[in-house]
This record gives C-alpha cells, sequence and structure tokens, in this order.
DNA sequence: GCCAGGATCGTCT
DNA sequence: GACGATCCTGGCG
C-alpha cells in the first residue's frame, strides 16, 4: 500500500514527484529522517548523468522507479538519489536534506563534531550520517525491510513548497530551471537558504 | 561572518 | 587528462 503511494509518486514527471516527496521519511535501522530537500533531474536535462545516454554508471536511472542511485562525488562525498520514470526513462531526485527524526547518536556517530542542524543539511553529509555508500547502489527502497534501508511516503502532501535554482549547476546545462524543491516550513534542515 | 582553496577519485573524452 | 549534483578549514577582519 505504501509501496503504492510511493511508486504512484515516482513515476509522475520528476518535476512533479519532487514536491511529492517531501515530506517522506528515510529509514535505516534505527535512524529516520523526513526529507525536506530534494532536485529533479531527467534525461533531457544537460545536467543530468543519463543525459549523454546509458553507461555503467548511470544504469540503474534506466531502471525502475524506486532504486537508489548512489554516486561518488569530488573523490569525497556519496550522494543519495531516488530513480524516477518508468524504465527506459531515465529520472531521479536527488536527496539534498533531512530532518533527524529517530537514530540521532548513530548519525552523530557517523558525523562527529557536527551539531544536530548540520548532520543532515546537505547531500554529502546526509549520506554520511546515514552510512550511505556505493554499495546502496541499485537497492530497492520500496519494500519496508527491518535490517536495509526504505522509504514511507509522506502522511499528506507538504503544504508549502518552495523552489529554486538547482546548486552547483554550471551554465549552459539548464542551471535556470527552478528544480531544487524544499519544505517551506523547515528553513532549518535546508542545506542553504533558498 | 565571509570567502578562497584543498581534498581525492570514478567516469568519460 | 579534466572535471564534477560537496564539505570543511583556515585566514582575515
Amino acid at each position: 500500500m505504501t509501496r503504492d503511494h510511493l511508486l504512484s509518486i515516482l513515476k509522475a514527471d520528476v518535476v512533479e514527484a519532487g514536491p511529492a516527496l517531501l515530506g517522506a521519511t528515510l529509514v535505516r535501522g534505527n535512524m529516520r529522517a523526513r526529507i525536506v530537500e530534494v532536485e529533479a533531474y531527467r534525461s533531457d536535462d544537460p545536467a543530468c548523468h543519463a543525459f549523454k545516454g546509458r553507461t555503467t554508471r548511470t544504469e540503474v536511472m534506466f531502471g525502475p522507479p524506486g532504486f537508489a542511485y548512489v554516486y561518488f562525488n569530488y573523490g569525497v562525498h556519496w550522494m543519495l538519489n531516488i530513480v524516477a520514470h518508468e524504465p527506459g526513462d531515465p529520472a531521479a531526485l536527488l536527496i539534498r536534506a533531512a530532518e533527524p527524526l529517530a537514530g540521532l547518536d548513530e548519525m552523530r556517530m557517523n558525523r562527529p563534531g557536527t551539531k544536530d542542524q548540520g548532520l543532515l543539511s546537505g547531500p554529502g553529509k546526509l549520506a554520511m550520517a546515514f552510512g550511505i555508500t556505493g554499495a546502496d547502489n541499485g537497492r530497492n527502497l520500496l519494500p519496508e525491510t527491518p535490517s536495509g534501508m526504505f522509504l514511507i511516503p509522506p502522511d499528506e502532501p507538504v503544504a508549502h513548497v518552495r523552489s529554486g535554482l538547482r546548486v552547483g549547476i554550471a551554465q549552459g546545462k539548464w542551471h535556470e530551471v527552478p528544480w531544487r524543491f524544499v519544505d517551506g516550513n523547515a528553513a532549518h534542515w535546508l542545506s542553504r537558504p533558498i
């Protein structure tokens, strides 16, 4: 049921799926966090890794929705994306920030020396706090497995969605499209103001 | 408080 | 061989 709800969100165009995914809960073990910031990427978008076509790296994005696309960035950070659209039509939502709800102790262990406000306030930070690595690439995030990582759909749609320019996108790569979506009532937990 | 710079490596040209 | 869907630190004020 929750699985169907998530699928219906993720099968829509990512530009609509992005706002709809806000408020969903990311779960891993005892850790829970409410997603408050995402960015949309799709195949007609030069900033999307799959824009140039199917490669080993982007393979997961060409698969079914609800799977994790995890990649390594700047030689330093892992990034968690949720695959969207039907198979063969690559798209993904980059999870950029979340509000910690439970399992804070484990998050703090994974990110020592950080104030709680900074635990999940950026895609690299969120991945580190949740222990997400390349080993998680291609995982199905729909089944609620006790030991694994999965998503719970939002109880209700986020009331005040705000949108803005995506972060770190160069000129000529559709940097002007407002495909960064945040919960307008969660300013405290964002990676940066919008 | 702000900003410049470095870390570090997989992926694609 | 260049370049990132980033984060943190240190210098300066």
